[in-house]
RNA sequence: UGCCCGAUAGUGUAAUGGAAGCACAUGUGACUUUGACUCACAGGGUCCAGGUUCGAACCCUGGUCGGGCAACCA
């Protein structure tokens, strides 16, 4: 799980031949979230491209904060993607840095760009624009304030950073080309008045860089080499490269790939808020939540995160993933690294007639099958036990291998036990089994060498724990919630993604931490939440083992 | 009706002009003191049509299908 898989993708591509060509002697990346919402599996995936590519090449990676509009942006997430970039595993050591830093140096590149008669302030209205930029089929027109001097367009400029305009009045255009047909190069906007309070440099602007305008020179100024966004915005790449060639300033080259899409989820920041918001989940943590630590939460790994995004690679095909190939990353981390431990989801008691009442023994269990170094753990045994209601039937089919009248079972490292009656209530439901045990079997081998066709994880009934299991499913009951355009992805939502239940846990569990994580054997992985005590545990469940390809019915 | 981008088993991804592989998923079987894990085997693919070439998933041309682009968002 740990070793690296060498990896290779067309942007790498693009990087050796920059290397061997000598255009680039060193690499250096970076990874620019815009602080206004909480980090997702899709930024897993550019985190990964980014920080992974720089570590490739021995190169920097740098963490940059794109807070250039402050209206959308909060300081609470800032924190929160440091934490989050972390817990992957990457760091940015002292490349840290914001958009709001390099607002001086873009203002002046914005008066350079005026003086070369390529910017002008134009007071056109939104609105207004629309039509001068016409159409994709049709060239647009030229906007009135277009021929300006260059004199008038820096008193203009000037006029809007001091704040001698109302929000909106005017913008600055670059001057590029109204009847190109890629729409961004039709005079795009980029800088707009917004006296708005910047959580960086307080109230010194009125007026802010847009996107276009802000991110090749940011990418400029650090020295970036190779600039990877996601798809859309292949067509501002014209648009990139004009300003940094009409500024005659260091020209990263920007790579664009495809997204992270994943079935039965969904990533788009403003419904994730949306489900927070509404109270279908309980924060961006929930553990059904798709963000980073909604995923850590649950129990998932940071390696299975990397793991996967080494898996879907990076292209520019935009496809879907298919949650299971994530699923059987995460349980071949957790099979090989989580403690096993024994627990009841739904519990039914169970009576060894032959046993006596007041007696107990400890029995030695493997921590791990298939390591033994794990070593041991002693759970104690009684008379009465707690066993999976699943685990009984009364008319067994040929495949069942549990509990059945006269049918010997094992009892996990501790007997054979056989299963002589039992006890229903008026609707015919069983509540107790009664059995016998063979105490020639203590471990759970017969002297004899007779076989049984399975083995049943239990709980000494008056040693059990009790703790509340958070049993969580997909969120969704659709593979892909946002495929319908005539329903609202909410729609999709699985009412049963949320069951709690109260199970019986072996008493060691009970001293378990929060994060800890479990295989309760037959049944999942588990790990204790953050909400978790030793007098109240409380367990997420992270997955199921896998699920069943014939019959098993512990599993739904 | 404009421009840009993409297309390899069900899904994701390799092969960069020289035997189409891998993982997940699916099916069958073995093993098992977890119906897990592990192991073995099986089925299944280059969007279409031309062209270049001894040879094309790869290069060229034309189509088809899918995605993106007309915030004072990023």
């Amino acid at each position: 799980m740990s070793e690296e898989i060498k990896t290779t993708n067309f942007i790498h591509d693009i990087i050796d031949a920059d290397l061997a060509s000598g255009k680039r002697t060193e690499i250096v990346t970076r990874f620019p979230p815009e602080p206004n919402g909480y980090l997702h599996i899709g930024h897993a995936k550019a985190i990964h491209l980014d920080f992974g590519t720089a570590e490739k090449y021995n190169g920097k990676c740098h963490l940059r904060f794109d807070d250039t509009n402050p209206a959308a942006e909060d300081e609470e997430y800032v924190q929160a993607i440091q934490e989050d970039i972390k817990w992957l595993g990457f760091d940015w050591g002292e490349n840290l840095f914001w958009a709001s830093n390099y607002f001086d140096t873009m203002y002046d590149y914005a008066v350079r760009l005026i003086k070369k008669g390529k910017a002008y302030a134009c007071e056109l209205s939104s609105e207004e624009f629309k039509d001068y930029r016409g159409a994709p089929t049709e060239p647009g027109k030229e906007p009135p304030g277009r021929e300006r001097s260059a004199e008038e367009n820096i008193e203009l400029f000037e006029k809007m950073k001091n704040g001698g305009f109302e929000d909106g009045t005017y913008v600055l255009r670059a001057k590029i080309d109204m009847t190109s047909p890629n729409l961004h190069l039709r005079d795009p906007a980029i800088y707009r008045i917004k006296r708005a309070h910047h959580h960086n440099t307080g109230d010194k602007w009125c007026i802010y860089p847009m996107y276009d305008f802000a991110h090749c020179i940011e990418d400029s100024i650090e020295g970036v080499t190779h600039s990877m966004c996601t798809l859309e915005f292949e067509v501002h790449r014209p648009l990139y490269d004009w300003i940094l060639e009409e500024l005659e300033v260091f020209q990263p080259q920007q790579v664009e790939f495809s997204k992270l899409n994943l079935t039965y989820t969904v990533l788009s920041k403003r419904r994730l808020l949306q489900l927070v918001n509404e109270g279908r989940v309980t924060g961006w943590d929930d553990p059904r939540m798709p963000t980073l630590r909604g995923m850590r939460r649950r129990g998932f790994t940071a390696e299975s995160v990397k793991k996967l995004c080494t898996l879907v690679g990076c292209t520019k095909f935009e496809g879907i993933t298919e949650i299971e190939q994530f699923e059987s990353i995460i349980r071949d981390d957790l099979n090989e690294n989580s403690l096993r431990a024994m627990a009841v989801v739904d519990p039914i008691k169970v009576i060894i007639e032959n046993y006596p009442e007041d007696r107990t023994e400890e029995f030695e269990v493997p921590n791990h099958p298939q390591k033994e170094e794990e070593g041991k753990r002693t759970v104690p045994f009684s008379r009465e036990l707690w066993v999976e209601r699943a685990d009984y039937k009364d008319d067994a089919p040929n495949k069942f291998k549990g509990f059945t009248l006269g049918r010997e079972v094992r009892i996990r490292g501790a007997y054979l036990v056989t299963c002589n009656s039992v006890d229903k209530d008026a609707d015919g439901n069983v509540t107790e089994l009664h059995c016998t045990y063979d105490p020639e079997t203590k471990g759970g081998s017969a002297p004899d060498g007779r076989k049984v066709r399975s083995t049943l994880h239990w709980v000494s009934a008056k040693h059990a724990v009790d703790a509340e299991v958070r049993n969580y499913d997909r969120l969704y009951t659709v593979e892909n919630p946002m495929g319908d355009k005539e329903k609202d992805f909410k729609e999709f939502l699985n009412p049963d993604s949320l069951e709690i239940i109260t199970a019986k846990l072996e008493p060691g569990l009970a001293k378990a931490k929060s994060g800890d994580r479990f295989q309760f054997e037959r049944v999942g992985y588990f790990c204790a939440d953050k909400d978790s005590t030793e007098a109240n545990p409380v367990f997420n469940r992270t997955l199921t083992l896998r699920a069943p390809k014939k019959v098993n019915p512990l599993m739904p």
